[in-house]
DNA sequence: ATGAAATTGTACTGAAACAGTTCTATTTAG
DNA sequence: CTAAATAGAACTGTTTCAGTACAATTTCAT
């Protein structure tokens, strides 16, 4: 399968917790780890990584915290992935860097593989952050033990 | 970044070779292998793996070897990637097994994970075989040096 | 100023996945 | 019956990844 690696499966989880009270102030990595049920240095690392990529926002010092650097909308989940991940491309020869594969002067599908990465990132970079969140907030509640759980069937935004 | 592993980016290789040339006869292991430069154990092997994909259908014997199930109009990209690394799914939730993921009962983003995975695949069963074969042949020739230089600039397919 | 609380950066380790190989069995044409 | 090919199973070294731990820096509050 296609495997995106738990760390970066986690990022999502993190950016759409944060999309999803964004209104609100500041997120701490702390805050952020009980809502999640995450190990904080794994929260700690994983916001790290998105601040780099442009993603958040951070104020440091005491009642400092996270918070989105656009709105949900602007976010693309291509932009989370590549954050985390590096450039989206299925294999080495996808990429710019040349001399990596001793095929490169006669590899016959280096379009093919670019044709192929184009088609996941256009995939990608056309679902927003916000398509994540918005179901979330119409099925989901959080009960008397603080868990969440689903009230209302999903319902597909721009996805069919 | 997203990665198809090594295996698969050969299975793609093998594919396009055996799709350039269909209409040939039975292509051996042995053959491909030296066509793609890669080593016969490692051809042997993806050849298999396509095989129980139903994408080749195989000859045994002296004489034998492999061709398409399908016509390469008939075969995506999401196929060959589905025989070699499983079900595209981008993580273990996005899948169906349950019991794999602890935070399941009240996992906030199972259903974004779908939308995701859903995105991806969609891109990936859309192109085609055919796709990768088309360009290689019309835009790509071998120079003196023996480098394999573009001709005509890149004509989308059904790519944008 | 001083301390507490938070982010930022670096480095390490155990585990899991992967690439690639090797060996053996089975089938088929001549 | 033999050579040539596929079919299947098992093994191993390497690499990557998840997760942790520790030290440094910044900032608000007292």
């Amino acid at each position: 399968m296609i495997r995106l690696g738990k760390l970066t499966d986690y990022g999502l989880v993190l950016m759409t917790y944060i999309a999803s009270n964004h209104d609100r102030s500041l997120h701490t990595a702390r805050d952020l780890a009980v809502e999640s049920r995450l190990a904080l240095p794994t929260v700690s690392k994983l916001l790290k990584e998105l601040l780099q990529g442009g993603l958040l926002v951070s104020r440091r010092g005491i009642k400092g915290g996270y918070s989105l650097a656009r709105e949900p909308r602007e976010i693309s989940v291509a932009e989370i992935i590549a954050a985390l991940e590096g450039p989206i491309a299925l294999t080495e020869c996808s990429t710019d860097v040349s001399g990596l594969c001793d095929l490169e002067p006669c590899c016959p599908i280096k379009n093919n593989q670019q044709i192929i990465s184009q088609a996941v990132g256009g995939a990608l970079g056309s679902v927003m952050l916000s398509d994540l969140v918005q179901p979330l907030h119409l099925t989901m509640i959080r009960d008397a033990r603080g868990n969440l759980v689903p009230t209302i069937d999903f319902v597909p935004g721009r996805m069919q």
